[in-house]
DNA sequence: AGGGTTATTTACCGTTGAGTACAGATATCT
DNA sequence: AGATATCTGTACTCAACGGTAAATAACCCT
């Protein structure tokens, strides 16, 4: 019955690290999407056979899922270290230029996961679209209860929309992952960045 | 050895309207994304059998791109007529609030299909990926050149950063696309394309 | 009316899709 | 050492995939 997925102490030890078979995972569903990833493209990236697969993460749909996980909680990610920056421009400003440098970066497939992961897609994979739509969502949410909270510190003007801001810099950033996937480079989404900060209202 | 697509005087007449079935099949890619998209899909939504499809639009692929050509140059289309318009300023303006409107109208899917079409996807659809991205490539250096023409006209600042300025523009209107799948309304669009308008430069 | 031409229908092709049964391998626990 | 529990590899399932062969139906032209 127990659901936990910690290392059990009987039994044949794992072959392969599930941190690392993840992290491979993870690069194929960013580069190809869901529905364009194939279990084949998996387990050869990941280095394992299916049967170990579907015993370690469930299936496709699990194994995404706790792709996405780990994504977001990356020592590289930057969008939740922005909302801690003392201001609302600050806020704006870091989490922007972080995107820039990280959306373009070669070191991985460029873009955004949650964002080009399951776009338009299949019916098999509605369960993901809406998993993705909602990472989106709490991500505006989180900026939007930020800036609120700006404008109470009086570092965004009481007359500021805090849903709005929100929403155009989740906008911004959301369409930074497609101009990276046109092959925009991260000075080139850095003046995106800049210009973005210009309809940005400063403390007052 | 003719190529050409026109309908022949003679045999047995086509029993179906290749216009209708192309805005059929274009609904489905741009809901379902290319790879998301299965021929029987297809059919179904055209109201035609496999070798119907295959004779009059050759395969998935090339049926996929006479979708977006189609998609390109409708009626409803936004892109093009803002181009046109006096200023850099008002071509900005009318381009964002065209996008406002149409992404996110109920009467077909949500976002645009150029965008989402192929944004991550197989090696299969590699070909289309590329053309997706070539278009929307295009459609910055449209923009680029427009800018340009306004600063030689006087209505952007000779200061002005035409490749950015379109850059910019070009991102927004693209972040619209997944902010329309998220669900956001035209309202709420048109509220990011107000602010997208506060950082361009007017008339100087 | 009949030949030529093109479209439709049905039934199929080989491949790949996601997912699994089962036998053998490798560990711990007693 | 032996029992037990877990993982790995091979080989499989069945359905769906993109695409097509071949027969039949519907039209034009003479």
């Amino acid at each position: 019955m127990s659901a936990v997925n910690c290392t059990p102490s009987v039994g044949r030890p794992r072959a392969f690290d599930i941190d690392t078979a993840l992290e491979k995972a993870l690069e194929v569903f960013w580069r190809k999407g869901y529905d364009g990833t194939s279990l084949s493209d998996l387990t050869e990236a990941m280095g394992i056979n299916k049967p170990s697969l579907y015993a370690a993460f469930g299936n496709k749909e699990q194994l995404f899922l706790k792709a996405i996980e780990m994504y977001e909680s990356r020592p590289c990610s930057f969008f939740l270290p922005a909302l801690e920056k003392p201001t609302a421009y600050q806020v704006a400003e870091h989490m922007l230029h972080g995107a820039a440098m990280n959306m373009a970066d070669t070191s991985h497939p460029q873009g955004c996961v949650v964002v080009q992961g399951a776009l338009s897609c299949s019916e098999a994979a509605a369960t993901v679209k809406e998993a993705l739509i909602n990472r989106r969502v709490e991500g505006e949410q989180k900026l939007c209860a930020r800036f609120e909270r700006a404008k109470q510190e009086g570092d965004l003007p009481a007359s500021a929309d805090a849903e709005t801001l929100a929403r155009y810099l989740g906008t911004v950033l959301q369409g930074m992952a497609v101009q990276a996937n046109n092959g925009a480079s991260s000075e080139q989404l850095r003046q995106v960045a800049e210009m973005t900060l210009l309809a940005f209202p400063r403390a007052g």
